[in-house]
DNA sequence: AGATGCAGTTAACAAAAGATAATTTCGCAG
DNA sequence: CTGCGAAATTATCTTTTGTTAACTGCATCT
């Protein structure tokens, strides 16, 4: 039994009273993905509604730029969710690539697979709810970021409320989701060392 | 009947294939709210869990930064749902203020009463998650504006998707929208111009 | 060990944004 | 129609960011 299945059905069970025992028809049709490091999970143009629950491991979504680059999303870790939004929202090719970061292990499941279990057993809908609801509060919270912060602010926010995060991720990837360039996060990074010490 | 009550009753039946005839249960607990240019509908520290649809006018969701300046978050019109997010995710009282810009009609409903409504009549489930789905929806479209956009871009975007909404709405919301300020976008606003005419 | 490659820093300059204040424009109440 | 107040523009100056490129450190691969 993997840790990320009794972890959500302790879930279900805080949602909706649903015991372990009954959860079986929504786990037979989760399965469990292993990534390694750098290893794409889905690609620009994929049309596979997939959902998945990140066991251990980071997760990074990106989308290139008219000009080639990068830029990064959001990035998602252990007990969180990720989801191919494009695909499963509006039913189309996903624009964005999500790809691990480190060695990742995520238990997952076809979004039309879930529907279609949530048919027979309307009982796990909650589950579904709440997935929804933890990444709208997630973005809603990045949006926040955005109009009320500097970039140096929202760093700091991310340094006091993520500080592992930004341990475990390259600069670059945290400077793209701040929504500046990898120069201007390290004069940030310097100003705030040469403060501390002045 | 009100204009909002049909366009729910068919997005009912266009997602779960409900009769309006079988919606009776539901919008027996809505009610239409009308508010006036500048009145404000939800106050920092509510904690009453309302969901709405804009039948007419434009909402602003802002909130008081440390500094005391406000901040837009976004703006909402005519076919969306506006939700008092912090009271209907986290429980905890909004940090947030809920305020029409112009004479404003709202079919609204109480969360909680909602998910009563919903315990007997799961049959309605799909426009929970229809709403959820696309205020997500909106929301991963304005981060992504945010990290693969400069303002100028963001601007030029809103433009071009909302050409409508920009002229409804002050330029100072437009601005903290955008996450800038009005002195910002007045000068973005004169290089497009120079741009055009150059 | 040496070569390669990439992330991060630094530098130099251009472009844009923030802050503040003065001025103009605009909407609206009297 | 007039006058008031808020919104928007403009001006000035400071700060920050973007861009490009050089350089530094660090890890990896052979």
């Amino acid at each position: 039994m993997s840790a990320s299945i009794t972890t959500l059905q302790q879930l279900l069970f805080d949602l909706a009273g649903i015991l372990p025992a009954d959860t079986a028809p929504l786990f037979a049709m989760t399965r469990q993905a292993k990534l390694a490091a750098n290893e794409t999970y889905i690609r620009e143009g994929d049309t596979e509604r997939r959902l998945a629950f990140i066991e251990q491991g980071i997760m990074r979504a990106y989308i290139i730029k008219s000009n080639g680059d990068e830029a990064t999303l959001f990035l998602r870790w252990e007990k969180q969710f990720i989801a191919s939004h494009d695909t499963i929202i509006h039913r189309r090719p996903s624009r964005f690539i999500y790809r691990a970061l480190e060695p990742t292990t995520l238990l997952e499941i076809d979004y039309d697979v879930l529907e279609e279990v949530l048919k027979t057993h309307p009982e796990y809908e909650p589950l579904r709810n709440f997935f929804l609801m933890r990444m709208l509060s997630e973005s809603l919270n990045i949006m926040e970021s955005f109009v009320t912060l500097s970039p140096e602010e929202r760093y700091r926010n991310l340094l006091a409320e993520r500080f592992d995060l930004v341990n475990r991720v390259p600069d670059k990837y945290i400077a793209s989701m701040l929504g500046i360039t990898p120069v201007s996060l390290s004069r940030i990074r310097k100003r705030m060392l040469d403060k501390g010490k002045g």
